[in-house]
DNA sequence: TTATTATTGCAATTAAGTTGCAAATTGTCA
DNA sequence: TGACAATTTGCAACTTAATTGCAATAATAA
């Protein structure tokens, strides 16, 4: 999805398209999982005049539309990621805190929980700290 | 381990035997996860007057010991529990918030990490929400 | 183009966690 | 046992992330 069908989704949904919108769903399809924060930071470095309060609220509603996803890593903050096609999960480097994409195949583990629980299992968090490449070699 | 044998290694460390100190290890090791302000409720149900920095910078303490692990749920708030001998993850239930243990075997995820990134990886995070079966019959 | 209503921006507030420092408590040694 | 030195605690003040109320502004429908 791009930025142009998010906006359209937003529409057909009855929300209003407005200016921050557009701009916060720009920034957020250039970048890895960004804290509110940080959202705000490249708007404002891209010239946007938009408030951190707004930023707060638009995170909340595409969160709530489906079309980013909430992560949570170690501290408070909360971060985003638009919701692309595939499901994956995070190599979260201690050192430099970059981020990069992994694929894994989770299905047996939601095998083996059912074997120990009745519990059905809506969605799950996953996340892996350590060091990166890169910085091993550092 | 014990509270005992936890407040024997506090000593070992160097790290004075305090009231505080014995008190959050006995509310630790009788719940689940619980966060720095459920820790201090418990203290204060119990009559303590343990203040809540204090807590805080207990629960700060037992964690850098490797007493307690610290985890992250969907809110902002950490949670903490007593690292017990067995490697588990949580299934939370988002109705009635209750957090079981369950046991997965992870070893799968690591191989193919391995084989997609150079990343070495130090630790994770693995939370599982949904509905637990109590509140499925209800 | 105007009117209606959603949305935004500002200021103030809440909530989680942190910091500085004086007073109290612990462990040690005489 | 008593006193000293150093750690630990409790209070108050502060920081940071996030939330709320409300008047001003902007987007859509007619």
């Amino acid at each position: 999805m791009n930025v142009k069908e998010y906006t359209n989704q937003l529409q057909n949904f009855g929300y209003r398209l407005t200016t921050p919108r557009t701009e916060i769903l720009k920034v957020l399809s250039t970048t890895k999982p960004l804290s509110t924060k940080e959202v705000f930071a490249f708007l404002k470095k891209n010239g946007s005049q938009v408030d951190i309060v707004t930023t707060y609220r638009t995170l909340e509603l595409f969160e709530k539309l489906g079309f980013i996803r909430k992560i949570q890593l170690e501290d408070k903050t909360s971060r985003y990621e638009l919701i692309g096609a595939s499901h994956h999960h995070h190599l979260v480097c201690m050192k430099c805190k970059n981020i990069e994409d992994v694929q894994v195949e989770e299905g047996l583990l939601l095998n083996q929980i059912k074997k120990q629980s009745r519990f059905r299992v809506e969605k799950h968090a996953l996340e892996f700290f350590g060091i990166c490449g890169n910085c091993q070699r550092l």
